[in-house]
DNA sequence: TATAGTGAAAAG
DNA sequence: CATCGCTTTTCACTATA
């Protein structure tokens, strides 16, 4: 499951660092890495500079065009960077592989920005490679500002035309790359937000992106003059640049909001909304005008049907997370976690699990529904078992594909897919609804079966899991589990191999659903030998044919590689897994990061450390929505945002937390992305914004949480007809003291068995278990799934208990 | 040089 | 008729002192 193919989909573009190191030596680094990154950064930029020398000194013959230009290349672009390069300096100009602020680069390459790189590149002339190609086949320099990337992200601007109206102007306002003062302005004004945003006082005047010189609406005294407040201000910002004209009107900013209650968007006619705005005065006839976001908004709204699934509907929070298939998915992720940890818990805190000496041969089971979704719909719909089935929420262009069976998988269609796509691909699909319910119960089944197993379990999804079925395969072979009697591991495989035809069997009996189980020697070998059992099969990886099986599988076949990562290898020549083979850890850790670049070195070789139920503490909790957001006004935006802390503020309660950092996720329309996205109601092309407030105390509270998320979007003074994602997240979670008992004093017994890194008192924060009170809570809460529900009333009760014991708590069955 | 904050990627 | 694009973790990078 998952919406991988959503990447398709969403901004291709989205960058991609670029540590792109074009030769090939990775020993360079280890030479010099007692003399510092630093000092290796500068040899390898002389190294490249003569590099470039040489290839200029070749290509005398042609024009030098680029003879003043310096350019630095940014993200992913076509032509690649490093034809980019090779072309710019073959034609007369400098190039650097690496910014460091304090070399002067002329022009930055690059496709598109993010909003972080805009405000980083304000200094440079940002263009799009076509200039590079264009110059070179007119034979001289063109003019950069024709192929200036468009300010995506702050200008309200959008180029051309857009359904049949007039765009007014041509956006002009790309600041200027001699600049100093203007940094330090921009600098000023975000400091600025910063204080007024951490004294929660209302600034009387909001400053909004450098470029952008957009307003922000003052604060209204009370709900009703927002309400009633028709327009924001308008600046009108001149800045007389050496390269640019700036001129902005930010007509599109104004809200419509002229009507005095919620219910404006139902009533406003398109009328209504261009004389709202043309009352303004200050703007072209209202005919030649386009529609400001919130009066497009209002029209949309006025279609029932559109108001019902989006914002304007005041049950839209619970509908919409009653209906979202990633929402199900992540919340039961999470549930199924949390009481598998507190299982293992458990178990491990009765009997220490014998510790096995290193070089012991390992069985992981690597257990998941074929096509789950479609799998258990389909039992309601037998007759459509051979027909290409999918699930999804309806059968429109934008409807994604939660799930779909083989048949359909045969015309090409995947999971994550476009309805429209995949009606491209297989005209006579068959669209199944969702029936969450159904899937609860289908893979409680499974984990029932699962857990009847005895070996560690670890969940990865509702339809997933691993299992480390080692103890019981070893001790089937008769031997240590190290010695390499073939005998041994032949009996260990058969043992393996009888467990997953024997969990399949019951699987498919108590659900009517296959399951596949991939099985290897770790966690990496049980996912690619799923990969070869599915589908309705069973794989054993033996440990003669891992490198072969490995080998040639691409990149993107190992978990934790996908999109980006993958082009970033391939940049260096490498798409299988075997390439890999071929390169020194060195150059994978210089290209991927430190991390990463040791894992897939691993992995490569068929390595995985990882074990099978690791324990992990919960770091964050959050709310968001992407979709159906679309406000008329302020007052609704800052309603919804209001909402979504309660939720927040809900989520806390249930882990029995509270978070000391609180996180805004802002999603905005792209300048250059339409009004209506592709997908009903959809986000389509944005820009995110996310800011993040250190709470002086730790706090679940939801009004609290509500008026600093509040206060951190009027910081950005979006127009909020622009707004198309908001989204809320604590962090640095601290236990909760239980205070349903009574008594709450500061400092708490289950606050002090809690591992975090500052307790309140450390003197008494002595022999933290890790994994207590968040476990158990997690247990406790009335989850909409429970592996095993027969004693929830009894589990229940920990939330109330002042000691909280999570091994009390566990469901006996789980025992 | 360690650390904290931030954004991007990946997963299902 | 549409559509339900979430949530958490990990990692790399940058800034800061």
């Amino acid at each position: 499951m998952g919406s991988r193919l959503e990447k398709n989909s969403k901004d291709v573009r989205k960058r991609i660092e670029q540590h792109t190191f074009d030769d090939e030596d990775g020993e360079e680094y280890s030479a010099s890495k007692f003399a510092g990154f630093s000092d290796y950064m500068r040899r390898k930029k002389i190294k490249l500079q003569n590099l470039d020398a040489e290839l200029r000194s070749q290509t005398l013959d042609k024009p030098k065009i680029f003879r003043n230009i310096v350019a630095h290349v940014n993200g992913y672009t076509q032509p690649s960077l490093n034809d980019l390069h090779r072309l710019i300096v073959s034609y007369g100009g400098g190039f650097l592989q690496y910014l460091d602020g304090k070399t002067a680069v002329t022009h930055v390459i690059a496709s598109s920005l993010t909003p972080k790189k805009k405000v980083e590149f304000a200094r440079y002339r940002i263009v799009k490679p076509a200039w590079v190609v264009d110059s070179i086949e007119a034979g001289k320099l063109l003019p950069w500002e024709n192929y200036r990337v468009v300010d995506e992200g702050v200008t309200q601007k959008v180029l051309g035309f857009e359904g049949g109206q007039v765009v007014s102007q041509v956006n002009n306002k790309r600041t200027g790359y001699r600049d100093q003062t203007e940094t330090s302005w921009y600098t000023s004004q975000v400091k600025d937000i910063a204080e007024g945003l951490n004294s929660s006082a209302r600034p009387s005047e909001i400053i909004d992106e450098p470029q952008d010189h957009s307003n922000v609406d003052r604060k209204p005294e009370t709900l009703h003059e927002e309400l009633a407040e028709g327009n924001h201000e308008n600046n009108i910002v001149e800045h007389d640049e050496e390269y640019e004209q700036i001129h902005i009107d930010n007509n599109e900013q104004e809200v419509a909001g002229h009507s005095e209650d919620n219910s404006l968007e139902q009533t406003l006619t398109v009328g209504d909304a261009k004389r709202a705005a043309g009352s303004n005065g200050s703007m072209a006839p209202p005919e030649k005008r386009q529609l400001t976001a919130e009066e497009h908004n209002a029209i949309l709204l006025q279609n029932p049907h559109m108001a019902k699934s989006s914002t304007a509907n005041p049950d839209f929070l619970n509908q919409y997370y009653r209906e979202s298939r990633l929402h199900h998915l992540s919340t039961w992720k999470a549930d199924l976690k949390a009481q598998l940890q507190a299982r293992a818990q458990e178990r491990s805190s009765q009997q220490q699990k014998p510790k096995r000496p290193p070089g012991t041969r390992r069985y992981v089971m690597h257990v998941d529904f074929d096509s789950f979704f479609a799998a258990v719909s389909l039992r309601k719909n037998p007759e459509l078992k051979d027909k290409p089935v999918v699930i999804a929420h309806g059968s429109g262009p934008g409807s994604e594909i939660a799930s779909c069976n083989y048949p359909a998988r045969k015309f090409g269609v995947k999971n994550g897919m476009w309805m429209k796509h995949a009606l491209g691909l297989c005209s006579d699909l068959k669209v199944l609804p969702y029936d969450y319910k159904a899937y609860e119960d289908a893979s409680k089944l499974f984990y029932d079966s699962i857990l009847a197993i005895p070996g560690i379990v670890q969940s990865i999804s509702i339809d997933e899991a691993l299992i480390d079925v080692s103890e019981l395969c070893i001790k089937a072979g008769g031997s240590d589990g190290r010695a390499s009697s073939e005998g041994a591991v032949y009996r260990e495989q058969a043992k393996a191999d009888e467990l997953a035809t024997s969990l399949r069997g019951t699987v498919r009996e108590k659900t009517g659903c296959e399951v596949s189980v991939g099985i290897g020697n770790n966690i990496l070998l049980a996912k690619v030998a799923l990969r070869k059992a599915k589908p309705a099969g069973q794989y054993l990886i033996k440990p003669e044919e891992v490198l072969d099986i490995l080998a040639d599988l691409t990149v993107s076949d190992l978990p934790g590689f996908a999109y980006s990562i993958s082009n970033k290898l391939e940049e260096i020549g490498v798409k299988l897994v075997k390439d890999i083979r071929a390169l020194t850890k060195e150059k994978l850790i210089n290209t991927l990061g430190p991390k990463t670049g040791e894992k897939i070195f691993e992995y490569s070789r068929g390595i995985d450390k990882q074990e099978v139920g690791d324990q992990v503490i919960r770091k964050s909790v959050s709310a968001e929505i992407n979709w159906g957001i679309r406000f008329v006004n302020q007052q609704q935006a800052e309603d919804f945002v209001y909402s979504l802390c309660e939720e927040l503020s809900k989520r806390l309660l249930e882990q029995l937390v509270k978070g000391k950092q609180m996180t805004m996720k802002i999603m905005r329309k792209a300048a250059d992305a339409g009004m209506d996205p592709p997908k009903n109601l959809g986000h389509g092309k944005c820009d995110t914004f996310n800011k993040s407030v250190m709470l002086g105390v730790a706090t679940n509270d939801k009004d609290t949480l509500g008026k600093e998320a509040v206060s951190i979007l009027r910081g950005y003074g979006f127009p909020p007809g622009e707004l198309r994602g908001l989204g809320v997240q604590m962090q640095k979670l601290e236990p909760l003291k239980p205070s349903v008992g009574g008594t709450s004093g500061p400092l708490d017994s289950s606050q002090r068995r809690l591992q975090f890194k500052k307790p309140d008192n450390p003197a008494q924060g002595k022999t933290p278990t890790r994994f207590t009170s968040t476990t158990s809570a997690a247990t406790a809460k009335k989850s909409p799934f429970q592996i095993d529900n027969k004693d929830s009333s009894h589990s229940a009760t920990a939330k109330v208990r002042k000691s909280v014991d999570p091994i009390e708590e566990m469901p006996s069955t789980l025992r």
